[in-house]
DNA sequence: ATCCAGGGGGATT
DNA sequence: AATCCCCATGGA
């Protein structure tokens, strides 16, 4: 497979828990912590692993391809060439993306950078020390959260830890998307938009596209004449999933960043 | 000071 | 189904 471009890919806004390490990327996702180069060779991690976690097997040239046809697009794919959709651990994507609510890319990476540093377990790979998400478990004071400055987000963690615990996300992976998404929306702080990110970041349902506040100024600009169309959000997913089909969650990620400038 | 940020939930119309 | 309001916090 062709060459992940490391940094592209984690700084799409999909994933919070990495930081650069001189020429290197400190990772902690899935229980671990590990480091990359910019050929993505690991360290404290296997390549297998690392390479799945980027999602190597997707046909970055193809799907490229054929989003190109879609002129919004072609921009996009060409400055976040290689682009690719993190498979991430279903927990802590929840509790990312239960955080990102009303929040923008900074404090949401401090969030959970926070979040880790007080609950998380404390691994080191040659020397470099840091701090994986906590598992469901941990997550049980709200006061905390709040001191942490999580804001009203705080309870929807504590209550969707709990929730969790109990195996609310128990073979999730095996249902239909629909119903995966009917299932994720029952979490407390967990509304389409949620549902729809841990479905694409971690769930590999790629058919996936969460409509956000960016997604839906860039669509209703491009495609509905500035106007918003009749069903709101629904509308506009439906129209992306009907027109982008199994790749909806990849040209959800280049109308993201085309909306980032 | 006011607005807005990768929203969700509940009530009202 | 559309609209309003509230939920905290921080940066512009």
């Amino acid at each position: 497979m062709n060459p992940v471009p490391v940094e592209v890919t984690l700084a799409s806004g999909q994933f919070f828990r990495w930081r650069r390490t001189g020429p290197r990327f400190a990772i902690a996702t899935h229980g671990r912590l590990f480091l990359v180069d910019d050929r993505l060779r690991p360290e404290g991690a296997t390549a297998d692993f690392v390479r799945r976690f980027f999602s190597s097997d997707h046909d970055s040239a193809g799907i490229e391809r054929r989003l190109s046809r879609e002129p919004v697009l072609r921009e996009p794919i060409r400055r976040l060439r290689g682009l690719r959709i993190l498979r991430q651990d279903p927990w802590e994507c929840l509790v990312a993306f239960i955080t990102s609510a009303a929040s923008n890319i900074p404090r949401i990476t401090r969030n959970l950078d926070d979040l880790c540093r007080r609950l998380g377990p404390e691994l080191r790979v040659n020397g470099t020390p840091g701090n994986t998400t906590p598992s469901p478990s941990a997550v049980k004071d709200e006061a905390l959260l709040r001191r942490l400055g999580f804001g009203f987000r705080a309870r929807y963690l504590v209550d969707t830890a709990r929730e969790v615990q109990r195996g609310m996300l128990r073979g999730i992976e095996k249902l239909p998307t629909a119903e995966a998404r009917d299932r994720l929306c029952r979490l407390p702080g967990v509304g389409e938009k949620v549902a729809d990110c841990v479905l694409l970041f971690a769930y590999e349902r790629l058919e996936s596209f969460p409509v956000d506040v960016r997604i839906r100024r860039v669509m209703i600009d491009r495609y509905f004449q500035g106007r918003r169309p009749r069903g709101g959000d629904r509308t506009l997913r439906r129209f992306a999933m009907d027109r982008f089909g199994p790749l909806a969650g990849y040209a959800q990620q280049y109308l993201y960043a085309r909306a980032r400038l």
